[in-house]
DNA sequence: TCAACAGTTTAGAATTGTTTTAATGTAAAT
DNA sequence: ATTTACATTAAAACAATTCTAAACTGTTGA
C-alpha cells in the first residue's frame, strides 16, 4: 500500500517539496483509516515512536502549517496553551472534554446545522465552528 | 458613581479580598456601559494608561482567572497565541475577523440557537460556543 | 551529468504568553 | 494591637511556537 504519490501530490499542492521527513509526516497523518485529532507534541511523539526517526520540531511546524493553509488539515478553535489539529477536514463540530482535554467529533446527526442570518459587511465567512465543552457532573467550573 | 461596593462584592464572591489593585481592575472591567473583549495585555495597558497605575502582571492574571471561574468573565474559545476574555457573560456567540484579529459579538437575532441532540455519557454540557471566522473576500486562507 | 540555485533540515536560540517563586506588604480576625 | 492568612511584586521559570544560520538536498537547466 504505497500512497507515496498521494503524499507527494499533497505536499506539492501545499507548496512543499516531498522530502523524506515530510513523507513520514504524511504517513502518520494520512494513512490511518480513521481521522484523528492531535497536537504538535502528539505528532512528534508518534513519529519518534512508530517510525523511530527523529524529525526537527521546525520541520513539523512548517509542514503542518502548510497543510493547514492548503486545507488538508483543520485547526480547532479551542482555548488552550497548545494548538489542536484535525485530519478530518469535512464540516463538523466538536465536544471538548475538560476532564481529559480530549476532543471528540460531533456527528452531523448530533447537532443541527448552524444557521447564520447576518454577516459582517465586506467579509466572507471562512468557517463556522461549534465547540461544546463538557465535564463530569461533579466538577467545578475550571 | 461609586460602584465600589459592587466591586467589593464581586471580588468577595470570587474568593478574593478587595485590594486597591483589584478595585482598579474592576473599574476597568465593569464600569463601561458596553461590554467588551480583551486580552490580558490589552487590560494591562488600559490600566497603565487610563489609571496611571502600574499593576503586576501576576495580579492581573490572578484576578481575571478568579472572575472567570466565578462566571463574571467569559473566556472565548479561539485558537490564538493569546487568551481572549469577554465582559459579556450572557449566552452569545462571536464573529472573529481574521484580518484584524478582532472579536465581534453575534446577536441572538443573527444566529439560530444551536440544538444539540446527543451528549457524551456521564458528562454535563458546560458551554456551547459558536465561532464564525470571517475575512475579506480577497484574502488567502491564513 | 553536473553545476548552481532555491528550498529544506536541524539544533539551538529567541520570543511570547502564562505561571510560579519567594520576599515583602496588607486586610481582617482575634 | 497582634496575629494570621492572603496579596503584591519583580524576577525567574516554563512551555509552545517561531526564528536563525549553517549545512544539506531536490530540482532545473546548461
Amino acid at each position: 500500500m504505497s500512497n507515496i504519490s498521494i503524499y507527494t501530490d499533497k505536499l506539492r499542492e501545499s507548496g512543499l517539496r516531498p522530502t523524506r521527513q515530510r513523507l513520514k509526516i504524511c504517513e502518520v497523518l494520512f494513512s490511518p483509516e480513521k481521522t484523528f485529532h492531535f497536537t504538535i507534541n502528539d505528532l512528534t511523539k508518534i513519529i519518534e515512536n512508530k517510525l523511530s526517526e527523529k524529525i526537527s520540531l521546525a520541520t513539523v511546524y512548517n509542514t503542518i502549517h502548510a497543510f493547514k493553509n492548503k486545507g488538508y488539515l483543520k485547526e480547532i478553535s479551542i482555548n488552550s496553551d497548545k494548538s489542536y489539529f484535525d485530519t478530518n477536514v469535512t464540516e463538523h463540530h466538536h465536544f471538548f472534554d475538560e476532564d481529559t482535554n480530549e476532543l471528540i467529533d460531533c456527528n452531523n446527526d448530533d447537532i443541527d446545522s448552524v444557521n447564520i442570518k447576518k454577516n459582517i459587511t465586506g467579509k466572507k465567512i471562512k468557517s463556522v465552528e461549534v465547540l461544546i465543552k463538557v465535564a463530569s457532573d461533579n466538577q467545578n467550573q475550571n
